[in-house]
RNA sequence: UGGGGUGUAGCCAAGUUGGUAAGGCACAGGACUUUGACUCCUGCAUUCGCUGGUUCGAGUCCAGCCAUCCCAGCCA
């Protein structure tokens, strides 16, 4: 992975060196192992984890699980898992809960010098007494309690005495402040909640607000990189940072998070796609999650290219899709392996050529990488084309198989039409052809030419399997596009993948193993499932070059 | 309507102390081609949300305005 790009954070690190910072850069990704990762947070990882490389400094992994009921061992699994394929490793793996007793002591400190209280005010209530954007808020009755009741209270809370939501612990700010988390924010909850790494130790649970800089401060992050929704909580990360005053204060720096177009980002709705069952699962190759980015065949290195390419700012931005799409284009052409796969197939036989004859054509892996070698692919006289690759009445400028017309077969032989078979309905049901024993290395001897080449699989060894054809996961053009009213349902494109049976493959597809990539000639990328032996999704199709020059 | 962000081409995004608009994607021409792919050339903002101001000179400084995003969870 390269580190060599810069971005405003970077530039604020330099900054920071030339005025005589020394330390080492510390980062973190501190996921809510509440769901599976995705392209956004690839990007999250992305900053964090380069940002800490390219000063040669230290990434934790952070699982940040202080609300134990929307937690869980599999998103805890899953998270390392996608991080390990992304290839960024962490130097650490912490957990947030590990540090409850470290919350407690801090909270009680707070207690101690007057910064915190236990407020008695039901939910409601706060609600009310918080005012709103334009109006200041309003004391707490119980702002004003004394150090050795709240004490007392905070530890009878820990206890287990009081219900869910009967007390809270807060922050002693400023109820007027025009900043909403200011107006004293709640950092601990009564929870009777069991955790799912610290089981029923706790019942009082600290808030993000709270918990978070602690977090930093103890494993000694220096740069705290998270997305702009949490530049107004800011001025409370710092309030925490300075009432408890650690020696080495963590700094917290907001960029813009990843929006694509087409692609649903949202936790929420992914959750929703998967239990009502919409998808297969989290890692369904139409779903925007790292699981299912992997199954369908993307690299890690592609995913960190299009974060890369997307920019790091503070604007709002929407990415376009296609600059996925030609990231993973891009690596593979120069990686993937060709391999030819006709998907809907047209026989055709070659009437001069010899019955029970067969021949092996030498075709190369890859022509961008001759080291990538060359392989045997046998040729006889019953062949499969591309239905698409023949037209009787043809375009103009259609380059392909046409009555007596002449093509190139990929890698070998002319081949001339000579007539259509048509079955009794009146489909056309095979094509006549002959070849001209003397093209066998693709060139005529007496140098005529020919405008297109197709691909073929000899019929006798055809591995025959089914190819996915995943579109993008339509919604509007943004899901923030959808009106609260709307069914989401009515935003999913239906036809979001396309399945086709009966595909025609060179022989040695049979043995493809899973996770495999091949771009499939004149076709697109395809990856061989990972769950079922036989079926290639489809990465992301060949550009098209037909439609452009048919219009022209 | 309070506070905090952000506004440079269709989409992203560089633009250090003011000196005369990088790059990528997309798109459009052309060359090449045993994948109509790839590759290779070429083109693509007299203009930086708007309006004024300062200046020999402003995307960069100043003022005002407009647009848009975030915040009223005991979520993160």
């Amino acid at each position: 992975m390269d580190e060599t790009t810069s971005n405003f954070i970077h530039d604020m690190i330099n900054a920071e060196i030339s005025a005589g910072f020394s330390g080492r850069i510390h980062t973190r990704f501190p996921p809510e192992p509440n769901g599976y990762l995705h392209i956004g947070s690839a990007k999250a990882i992305w900053i964090n984890y380069s940002t800490a490389k390219k000063y040669g400094g230290l990434f934790n992994l952070r699982y940040d699980d202080t609300n134990p009921v929307k937690e869980d061992d599999e998103y805890v699994d899953a998270i390392e898992a996608d991080l390990r394929w992304l290839g960024a490793v962490p130097d650490h793996i912490f957990y947030g809960s590990d540090y409850f007793d470290q919350c407690y002591e801090y909270a009680v400190k707070l207690i101690r010098d007057g910064k915190a209280y236990v407020c008695d005010l039901s939910a409601e209530d706060m609600r009310e007494y918080r005012g709103t954007l334009t109006q200041p808020g309003k004391n707490s009755p119980y702002r004003e309690r004394g150090i050795q009741e709240n004490l007392d209270l905070f530890e009878r809370m820990k206890g287990g005495e009081f219900p869910d939501g009967a007390r809270t612990l807060r922050a002693k700010i400023d109820m007027s402040s025009s900043n909403l988390n200011l107006r004293d924010p709640a950092i601990y909850r009564i929870l009777h909640v069991s955790h799912h790494r610290q089981g029923d130790k706790w019942c009082i649970y600290p808030l993000y607000d709270f918990a978070h800089p602690i977090q930093d401060a103890l494993e000694g992050i220096t740069h705290s990189l998270c997305s702009i929704e949490f530049e107004n909580h800011r001025p409370l990360y710092d309030w925490v940072v300075n009432q408890i005053d650690f020696e080495k204060k963590p700094h917290q720096t907001e960029f813009a998070r990843l929006n694509v177009t087409y692609t649903i980002m949202s936790k929420r709705y992914l959750r929703y796609l998967v239990e009502s069952g919409l998808v297969d699962g989290w890692d369904d190759p139409r779903m925007p999650t790292l699981c299912a980015l992997r199954r369908r065949g993307f690299t890690p290195s592609s995913i960190f290219e299009f974060v890369k390419k997307a920019g790091v700012s503070k604007t709002y931005s929407l990415v376009d899709i296609g600059l996925l799409e030609f990231c993973i284009r891009d690596e593979l052409n120069k990686t993937a392996l060709r391999r030819v796969a006709v998907t809907k197939p047209l026989k055709v036989v070659l009437t001069n050529y010899p019955e029970g004859q067969t021949e092996y054509i030498t075709l190369p892996n890859n022509p961008e990488d001759e080291s990538a070698g060359t392989r045997q692919v046998p040729f006889s006289r019953e062949l499969f084309i591309e239905r698409a690759d023949f037209e009787e009445n043809p375009p103009p400028k259609y380059h392909r198989l046409k009555p007596d017309g002449e093509v190139r077969l990929l890698g070998t032989y002319f081949i001339r039409y000579e007539r259509a078979v048509y079955d009794e309905t009146g489909e056309l049901s095979e094509l006549h052809c002959t070849y001209d024993p003397e093209t066998r290395a693709g060139q005529s001897p007496d140098g005529r030419k020919v405008k297109g080449t197709i691909h073929w699989v000899e019929v006798k060894n055809a591995v025959t399997a089914q190819l996915r054809l995943y579109d993008r996961l339509f919604t509007l053009e943004n899901l923030n596009d959808m009106p609260e009213d709307k069914n989401f349902d009515d935003y999913l494109n239906p036809a979001s993948l396309e399945v086709l049976e009966n595909c025609k493959l060179e022989p040695c597809l049979k043995d493809a193993s899973a996770g495999e990539r091949f771009q499939f000639v004149r076709t697109g990328y395809f990856c061989a499932d990972s769950r079922n032996p036989g079926v290639f999704n489809r990465i992301v199709p060949l550009k098209d070059g037909f439609s452009k020059q048919a219009s022209k």
